[in-house]
DNA sequence: CGTGAACTTGAGATTTCTCAAGCGGGGTGG
DNA sequence: CCACCCCGCTTGAGAAATCTCAAGTTCACG
């Protein structure tokens, strides 16, 4: 198991050697975090990009009152601010565990975007993905039920973290709070905890201790509508 | 007042008048549509881009049972399906009104950004400027009130509508009803009913006859919580 | 005029929220 | 080593926002 970045990348775009070889090189400068650690900050994010590799994070904003507004879990690969290098960020990114990113100056992005065409593309259908993400999750919000926007988000989350290894058998290690589902979903805790009861007694999925169990694929994809197309996992074939 | 298209991507990226003669030739082949016409469909897509260029329209996605999703108001000068370049389609585009779009083959969209990095980083920008709208719809569906995420609304195409030279003073065209409002907000018709008549009777805005009214854009924005930075409409100034 | 789509209104039903309180486990200071 | 405390989870119950159903109205258009 090499660089996470370069798998994740490589469902996108086919990479020969050099180029893996040059991204594992781009990737040089890492830093440790822990839970709680605010990775990416509007302020703070200067002029480099910031590479999960071990450990899962969330994109959130903040709003003046205290409301929050998840807006993507990280798994290992993910770039957390591909933005930031063309546009400026409008949100941050916190750690949900302990893990290890990679920090990448801006002009050395650039200057390997400039002679690279591929990786270029690859890096632009990351961020198309993500728009897709957003937009399955706009859907859930808008017009899914409580109980299926859940079951959509354990589907997604567990989709994600089983193509970058890390998850085992039925289950994959989830560290979030309900609390931050509920802000991930746009529920209150309350009701996020009592849907989150019923999918356990009925044996379809159960998030606990830090870990996402699933008991009962076809009926958990069932109720939340999943249908993986848009996380265009298949897209480097074509 | 020339090609609209040109005119969105210089707000995120400088063109030169090579850069933009070149732009004006790709979008050579125009075809007009109606009110109601399907602009984009994840079927019919085939290999080409189509760029709107007048009239207005939008982008959704529909659920099984009759749900329906709205994603994006499109204005003139949007790429429609840029993610079709890279990704293949999952949603589709709807005319609101009668317009005019360009259709571009994806080879020579792929033949421009291979020689020019300019626009395609341009493009880029745009393709992240649009993750940034549906970032904000996700904060609005999901932390905001019904009300709150009207006016939220009505301030984003008023701003957007503004920026593409549609706006006449304190109203602009947009044409949609209040069905497609409830869509896009992840509303009943009802309620979205409800609160357009609070705000045309506390003398806020007013959406009818296909206009959106702005009567008075302080309290719209207030209640609205609207704050313009997540549209990135200063980028080509970095 | 006739017609259909869009808008409006009323009223009861649901979902989801808020407030409030109790429970439980892990971490820490004494 | 134990008691305490905090955070996260759970439960109960009333409140609020929003939905659904159903019917009436208006308006543009043929």
């Amino acid at each position: 198991m090499g660089n996470p970045f370069i798998a994740n990348l490589s469902h996108y775009v086919k990479l020969t050697g050099g180029e893996s070889a040059a991204l594992d090189i781009l990737l040089g400068k890492r830093v440790p975090f822990g839970p709680g650690d605010e990775l990416v900050t509007p302020g703070r994010a200067g002029r480099h990009c910031h590479v999960l590799l071990q450990g899962q994070a969330f994109r959130h904003r903040n709003l003046a009152d205290g409301r929050r507004q998840i807006l993507l879990f990280q798994a290992p690969g993910d770039v957390l601010d591909l933005q930031g290098l063309f546009l400026g960020l409008d949100h941050e990114v916190t750690a949900l565990s302990r893990g290890e990113m990679a920090i990448v100056p801006h002009e050395a992005m650039d200057a390997l975007l400039d002679v690279n065409g591929n990786i270029a593309r690859g890096l632009w259908r990351l961020s198309l993905v993500e728009a897709a993400i957003f937009r399955e999750w706009m859907v859930g919000m808008g017009r899914r039920s409580a109980h299926a926007r859940i079951a959509h988000l354990l589907c997604e989350v567990f989709v994600r973290l089983r193509v970058t290894g890390i998850a085992q058998g039925d289950r994959c290690p989830f560290p979030v709070t309900q609390t931050h589902l509920s802000d991930a979903l746009g529920l209150s805790v309350v009701h996020t905890n009592r849907v989150l009861q019923t999918l356990r007694a009925d044996g379809v999925a159960d998030v606990r201790q830090g870990q996402l169990v699933v008991r009962d694929w076809q009926r958990l994809k069932l109720a939340g509508e999943f249908d993986p197309a848009y996380l265009h996992l298949a897209a480097a074939a074509a």
